[in-house]
DNA sequence: CATATATATTCCTTGACACGTATATGCTCA
DNA sequence: TGAGCATATACGTGTCAAGGAATATATATG
């Protein structure tokens, strides 16, 4: 479970840090508002925890949980020599997310115009 | 193997998908430059391909496969919303990681305070 | 046609990991 | 002290995906 991405590959996962993005939560808080049993938001939180994306304060019996920005700091530097190839901006970016790509089919090579 | 994290927390996917960066590569070459198995590439090439990473186009019997941006983009709006944790002054990670990042001029966005 | 080359796919095994249930640890307060 | 809440961990189980070996498909060439 080494990389960054192994981390965020799983849902839940990217969910609670996506829930810490407005403030620091506890466990009981993310537990009702991602409605997730508290094992598995206490297992997913010691795997963030152990590859730094979250810190925990000491709140009585209560653990605060707020994000750490390195981890994702290495994201976006991973992702940073791709940027070269991306178009003028962000606006082809929003009409591709809302459409699903067709299969692409490999067998005859029909030559259409546009 | 829905998202764009899960078909990135492989690296021999990552490796491929970087490798692309500096051109579009056949099968073979991808194979003999990060000496991994024949079927293991085409495998790895067959996820990329149908999560929307990488196209590809004949040449005879060659494959010649090219990075497309849009997956990789999705992957960026996902971050943009936690770029507002990064400490504003370059700390010694960010140093340290940036080195890769291309000269390319970094438009600025407006700050939002909380 | 036969053969070589390039790539894709199939089958099988194995290991990682996410989940549920149960239980353990730790803190507070009456 | 004991009760009760908040969080963490242990254990067993099922699923899914990656890797290796073998084979299939497709194209070029003699």
């Amino acid at each position: 479970m080494e990389s960054v991405f192994a981390i965020l590959a799983e849902p839940n996962r990217r969910a609670i840090i996506s829930l810490l993005i407005s403030s620091q939560q506890s466990v009981g808080e993310i537990e009702r508002r991602l409605r997730m049993p508290q094992p598995t938001v206490s297992k997913h939180l010691r795997v963030l925890r152990d590859a730094g994306f979250v810190e925990a304060t000491v709140d009585a019996q209560r653990r605060l949980y707020r994000l750490k920005p390195e981890p994702l700091q290495e994201l976006d530097a991973w992702l940073a020599p791709f940027r070269q190839f991306w178009p003028t901006h962000l606006d082809a970016l929003e009409r591709h997310l809302d459409r699903v790509e067709p299969p692409i089919p490999t067998k005859q090579k029909t030559r259409r115009g546009k």
